[in-house]
DNA sequence: GTGGTCTAGACCACC
DNA sequence: GTGGTCTAGACCACA
């Protein structure tokens, strides 16, 4: 048996989750200016440098570029963003449906439980 | 410096869900014996103290009952583990539409997007 | 006028630089365990974060795997290290003719030079 | 902590480089009065201390010559300035057989692969 | 004031 | 002892 209590999850991996979610969303906007690193840094109650670590990946993965001396914005490249939501939004269906595997409701199952759900949130409101 | 990143989960409470998701899947089945807790600790690779702690948690919550000299069983309450099942599914639910929430699908977006996804799945199939 | 002179290359990107030639010209074999971070960090009279940060990226670039309280090896794709070892000697040869031409050699030019002094390299020796 | 990574290279020294190969490469021309040095620094955008003490140490190797009152001029001794262009070829050549060997290449290789690359060159164009 | 880099020193999980 | 992460504090180039 695989026997992984989980290891913290290292933060600048926590905080590149919550910024990538940040710009999925559409709460930070395409080709927005972000606030300075060490103020960020500061908002996440985090080490400059982790900030950094977090913000260079994201750089990497192309979320977010970086202007010398003047900032770090948003990338401006809509279609990303896009995808990144599409498949954030991919991520958490397949890891629910693997959830309600694991308790025993195959595809069919889960479908008719969601539907149930959704007509009582509409009575509901 | 305080902060809000998970630190870890305490490992106690990580095997409460995994036994609970084994009690509410089937895999343990109502009225059935379990392990005694040091072969149990083994397997999880886990102190015994730490399994311990677990299992009286689970006991207080009546899904596991112990039975002096005999050893504990998984409750023979068959509504109960029904009930926890279903519990543990609304939350996974819940959590999954909360999440796509953030993401900024409504919730008639987020059935959209399971029906292709289950359409999809069942083409490939 | 575009003016700059010089800003410090990195550290991390000069090791990384260093280490990349080492694995390609085979100093480094494939397959090969490497020097624990922080002895490395003492060879290159660098601090261990430093190191670290180029090994990543040389881990990133699939040059070096690591194995989980092992330690870190040099990649065993061969194929890998030919490619890399070919775009090394690539640029190197790209940067010679570019520099040639700046002194108004074309490449017919660059050519004669080029195989009179291996011709009297030869004689030489 | 002491460590063998580039310092930058002293700026003035730079300005030296580029200005010999202006020089060698003709596109400063033999017996030409050169600019007014503090016009130079700010081409350069450099200090004119620094611009000094760079065609000072031109001066002193003869590639350059002053006449009081009246200003700066390359050197009109070709024969120097041919000389200069062939030493920067020999130069540049050297270093880039010396990093093919550093490759793993003898010369013969290296001979081979610049051939490759001509030829692959002519027919692209 | 902006990002980028580096050092020093510490702690953690895993084996 | 291994790699990985984090913090604190400093310095640099650029504008």
């Amino acid at each position: 048996m695989a026997n992984d209590y989980s290891a913290n999850v290292p933060i600048y991996l926590q905080i590149i989750n919550e910024i990538k979610l940040k710009i999925a969303s559409g709460e930070w906007k395409t080709g927005q200016r972000i606030l300075p690193v060490r103020e960020l840094a500061m908002q996440f109650t985090v080490n400059p440098n982790t900030m950094q670590r977090a913000l260079a990946e994201l750089e990497r993965e192309g979320l977010i570029y970086t202007e010398r001396t003047t900032g770090k914005f948003v990338t401006s490249d809509d279609i990303l963003v896009s995808n990144v939501r599409d498949m954030l939004a991919r991520e958490y269906m397949q890891s629910f449906f693997s959830s309600m595997q694991k308790l025993g409701y195959n595809m069919g199952q889960t479908m008719k439980i969601i539907e149930d759900y959704v007509t009582k949130y509409k009575e509901g409101k």
